[in-house]
DNA sequence: CTCAAATACCTATGGCGATAGTTATGGACT
DNA sequence: AGTCCATAACTATCGCCATAGGTATTTGAG
């Protein structure tokens, strides 16, 4: 019995919505709304949730005794509900991280089109390769714009989070998100040179067939 | 109108199952239960479904008339349904071939435990590591498997595909499809070498925490 | 020749996710 | 004072997907 394992080991799939709910929730206590914000500036660049997802999962965490929803007044009449994490929350979620992951299948319709491409015009092949480039470019951008507010520490939220460190502790906190972000942004360059070497490959099929 | 685009356009999701299933058909018609064979030696390398979904996915194609299901005799009184493409489906398939992706938002369980890993102990850390470089060798393991059987026409499902096509027209085939594969696994490559660097920087951060 | 195991075929249930809403508040402009 | 519109908070619906069954047929071992 090396690590405590909570009774709740079910977790079907992933559940990963919940364990992003509980790390941004860490940082400090929000509301829905601020969640969703939230997580379109952070964690969202990992794992998107809408909004429509994340009030329903904050409820079935709090029902879990993972959240604690304090009720506040909004406007004359209106109340927001404001989420603390709980103890039991803080547990959950490092028994998560300290478990291993269950990998879920392949699944990706980009390459599956790839596999099947000789269905499809030249001209419709270039079209959707180019997308694909452009689509990792932008990825590609949009994490290397994290990594460097992380790197400087200006990114909003994280601040607000190392805050909550002895400063010893910064430099530990700060290379692992860096090495995340870095890993996606090595993935979006695979992704980039793949999607290149396909446009090469369809205008050397072009090719031939012309000489033919 | 340079494209002829059917009048079923509005494809709410990637729909992926359903064109996979198309893809599937064009090489010979088959039962539910051969589907969901060929899918794991082939396709469901790229597109992983189970059989539950495969089986209500055929009928909601045969009423879309996608395609045909012919009942075939099963044991006595049994009976199996074989299933062939329309030209409709063809159409369908062809027109899903010829227009762009709709990619959809980042969501990835592993890069977001990483971006967390401060919470987890550093063994629990590189555990998750060296899952993650298992789990993606085994995955390029597989790829260059299925890379191999295409390159040489030795793969089944592939070889039955040929034979509907000219000779002249294998080469094209044949490079699309190892295109594809080649893509994943060099996204298993990149998956590897980011876990490694992962593996070192734990140990890095373990040698200066131990230093103080 | 019969029984168990493997193969073939198919279904039910429930959670998760995406799209698209709805209702309420606070300010800004006229 | 009224009406816009942006912000804030939350809900509904429906399709996909996964886990977990369930029943029929063939094979083959004793």
């Amino acid at each position: 019995m090396s690590i405590g394992i909570s009774q709740a080991t079910v977790q079907n799939r992933t559940m990963s919505l919940r364990y992003a709910l509980l790390a941004l929730l860490t940082a400090q206590p929000m509301t829905g709304y601020d969640l969703a914000k939230a997580f379109h500036i952070s964690v969202g660049h990992v794992w998107y949730a809408p909004d429509s997802q994340i009030y329903p999962e904050l409820r079935r965490m709090e029902a879990a005794g993972l959240v604690d929803g304090v009720a506040l007044p909004w406007g004359d009449k209106g109340t927001k509900t404001e989420y603390h994490v709980t103890d039991a929350g803080i547990s959950e979620f490092v028994d998560w991280m300290n478990l291993p992951l269950r990998y879920t299948r392949e699944r990706d319709p980009a390459h599956l089109k790839a596999a099947y491409f000789e269905w499809a015009d030249p001209d419709a092949v270039r079209e959707q390769l180019r997308a694909h480039v452009a689509h990792y470019e932008d990825q590609r951008r949009q994490w290397l714009e994290q990594l460097e507010s992380i790197r400087d520490h200006t990114h909003p939220i994280f601040a607000k989070r190392l805050e909550r460190y002895p400063s010893s502790e910064w430099p530990r906190i700060t290379a692992f998100k860096m090495f995340a972000y870095e890993g996606l942004a090595a993935r979006a360059e695979q992704e980039i040179a793949w999607a290149q070497r396909g446009l090469r490959l369809v205008d050397e099929l072009a090719g031939e067939s012309a000489a033919d």
